[in-house]
DNA sequence: TAGATTGTTAATCGATTAACAATC
DNA sequence: TAGATTGTTAATCGATTAACAATC
């Protein structure tokens, strides 16, 4: 077995959250100039020990050197590599309100690999307007784009009620992740992942941090 | 002490951030018309177990009733109580790009109580301009505004560079709580909090769980 | 070389789960 | 009543931190 087999064989969940953060701050500082950086000066950026950075990437295929510290271009590329996303990835977006259009919109995750390439809602009124240089589509021509283009994730930004039918739909079709905008539990087979993203969790969480002081 | 002061003393941010899952959970069964759910149920339906949930819910001042579980109406009173989402929570929005403007429009986080006072971003091209019922204000008006309506909750949505000057800024101005958007890391003083909403990390985490199937 | 920093093992800490008496 | 389900204690599990030999 590779060395990379077994880097990669299965790695927690807590390391596999914070891995996307190390890549954030990895590529701040290469584009800053900056060559080098210790566990120690990520963990003081991050808000994290020296001991969990040097474990988390430990995870990854990919070797510090003493005294040196880290090579921010070479801890890109591995937390890339290691992620997934050293190459391209096509999304589609379902729900085209205000949230979906603004995800539409938002170029920066085009420019991070994530390329939508479908735009879609069930409400007739919306099919046929256009979201920036997207025409929005029925739902009836979701599982044809989703073959079509080898769609890898599906972000769903429709009303709750609605959002378990959608992942059916789109895990039917051939979708392998989900992006959950909404507040929505939803189910999947085990071979299907998804991931939520809890703005207004996020917020509620933040309204506890506010209250007790 | 009274039983309410020894309960909200202090509940682990693991069991923090769960709690608006109950909420949502409570919300929607109450809404569908269910009046009892169990721990058994509310485990299944968000993928834990009945003993996490007691657990959680022993944390609120809140009690279920043997052999018929929890209110949903009680419950999701009791968490909003201990949330601080009981009444509405003034907040600004700094950053009127795509992903700004779209929280702007998306009043499902009004609804829920999170009221949206101000809307500002440093670019003069895009001061004066409408986003809804926003008139959106240069940075020089953000203070004044944070002290006259005793806004809570600051969202910064403007690009990274610029996201530990916004926090400071607002922080000085007395908002409490943060919820980044950008992928920027937040420095702020112990008194204030900080959420990442973390939607590139989101996709980046699920870019990794679809590569390995 | 001396010293800074990695990678890794072992120790600690905290979170999750199991178990069960209390109870409605 | 009998049985389902809570609240809570104790056991397990996993994640974080400390420590330190290896090393450049």
């Amino acid at each position: 077995m590779e060395p990379d087999a077994i880097t990669s064989l299965k790695i927690p969940g807590s390391v596999v959250r914070r891995l996307p953060r190390y890549l954030t701050q990895a590529q701040h500082l290469r584009q800053e100039g900056v060559e080098w950086v210790s566990s120690l000066s990520l963990a003081e950026t991050l808000g994290l020990t020296s001991s969990t950075v040097r474990q988390d990437l430990s995870h990854i295929d990919f070797q510090g050197v003493s005294k040196r510290g880290y090579s921010t271009a070479g801890l890109e590329g591995a937390l890339a590599r290691t992620l997934g996303v050293d190459h391209d990835i096509t999304c589609v977006l379902v729900g085209a309100g205000n949230l979906g259009r603004a995800l539409a919109l938002h170029d920066e995750f085009g420019r991070q690999g994530f390329k939508i390439v479908g735009v879609f809602d069930s409400a007739p009124a919306v099919v046929g307007k256009k979201v920036g240089r997207f025409t929005v589509q029925g739902m009836t021509e979701l599982a044809g784009v989703v073959r079509e283009q080898k769609v890898e994730i599906g972000i769903i930004s429709v009303p709750h009620e609605a959002a378990q039918p959608v992942a059916d739909q789109l895990i039917t079709a051939g979708v392998r992740g989900l992006l959950n905008l909404t507040t929505a539990h939803l189910l999947v087979p085990a071979e299907a992942s998804v991931v939520d993203a809890r703005v207004l969790a996020s917020l509620r969480e933040l309204a506890y941090g506010v209250k007790r002081r």
